[in-house]
DNA sequence: CGCTAGCCTAGAACGAGTTCCAGTGACTCG
DNA sequence: CGAGTCACTGGAACTCGTTCTAGGCTAGCG
């Protein structure tokens, strides 16, 4: 059964694939039922038929775990996303729209939100590779519901992180209840204004 | 010794005041050492003489705590900014100055900084009260830096609660060392231009 | 003065994240 | 085939947030 090299760079066999894949489902699994305190490392640990010992082999801590589940559903919005790009002519527009988009698939399940989004914020120095994958995963996404022809400018690359920044906090917000999703729809729409104010040529 | 009189709404004897104080007091200066992890109950306790079931008393968790202890350097800086206003001339400068100088005043703390932001992130509904009141006092400090002459208008307070996300989530990313003081600047600096994009009357 | 009601103290106890350890099993190399 | 290596297992152990218990002190009141 296919030879299981790892050449230094952490390059999984088909069985650790698989282990590390039973691994984020049954944390995604737990953390939509009860969000991040039902993400229970033994519970997960025994959920992924694996020992505790190895689920931390994998994730070197909880935050670690749900970073990485965080990963793995944003690139599943990624390309559905990318399926169905956004409707709307401007810029603006279109990225308002696309995450409201984002918003609504995360409402479906708002204690995976919840889990995910409070592991991303609560992620100290050690996670931060892991979390900067996250924020590259958001900026792709922002970016290609911009639909730009040419390469972004400094500036606009700045409006997107304005906008990631609130996107990241607005979430937070509104999971912790002190938000409506009406105000969150408001600031996201209001943010967007930046994209407007940075682009390139013509508009002033 | 002073009637020890208690109204209903949680009026505060004066040892129990200083009993508060104490503890606060000891909650900043673990932080300032060793940021979020430092800041142990136990230890809270000790070193403000008082027991831990008392400490729960007052705070019912290491989170409420560290939100209440970021209320209190909130209003401390708030007062310091107050006594030097920003010297810019447009609202969109003087807001980003503020935020700069509050920025730099956390940079000498860094570790008080990084406790009390990952304990505001991390709050859960259960302290949306105080966290709120935190949000309130972040709102006071930016509108009052704006130096609006009439109260301001929905769409100001929309951007003010864009630069406050912005805010906030610019400083994780600033202490979790994904960001450099220089990209915070340029962050706040963009979003901050929200707010010439939103003066009422006669700019356009 | 003695009673009652609260608040406080000291410390045990419990739960969940994390670490550690001894043993086992599978694969590789000789 | 035999030996070594390394990931995995099962479970104990440790830490720290949080809760609980028993008892003591103060303040007001009859």
């Amino acid at each position: 059964m296919t030879a299981e090299v790892k050449p230094a760079a952490m390059q999984l066999t088909e069985r650790q694939e698989a282990r590390r894949r039973r691994i984020l489902h049954a944390s995604a699994r737990l953390a939509s039922r009860g969000g991040f305190d039902a993400v229970q490392m033994r519970e997960v640990a025994e959920n992924s038929g694996v020992a505790l010992g190895t689920l931390y082999r994998y994730f070197p801590s909880k935050v670690h775990l749900l970073v990485a589940t965080m990963q793995d559903q944003l690139q599943h919005m990624h390309e559905t996303l990318r399926k169905r790009p956004p409707t709307e002519e401007e810029p603006a527009a279109r990225v308002a729209q696309t995450l409201m988009r984002a918003f609504r698939a995360l409402q479906r399940e708002p204690h995976l939100a919840d889990a995910m989004v409070r592991a991303l914020t609560f992620a100290d120095r050690s996670v931060s590779p892991e979390v900067d994958t996250v924020s590259r995963l958001t900026t792709a996404i922002i970016l290609d519901a911009m639909g730009l022809d040419d390469s972004p400018t400094a500036e606009q690359l700045s409006a997107v992180r304005v906008i990631e920044h609130t996107w990241h906090s607005a979430l937070i917000t509104w999971l912790s209840g002190r938000a409506s999703i009406a105000q969150v729809k408001i600031d996201i729409e209001t943010v967007c204004r930046l994209i407007d104010l940075t682009a390139p040529a013509p508009a002033g």
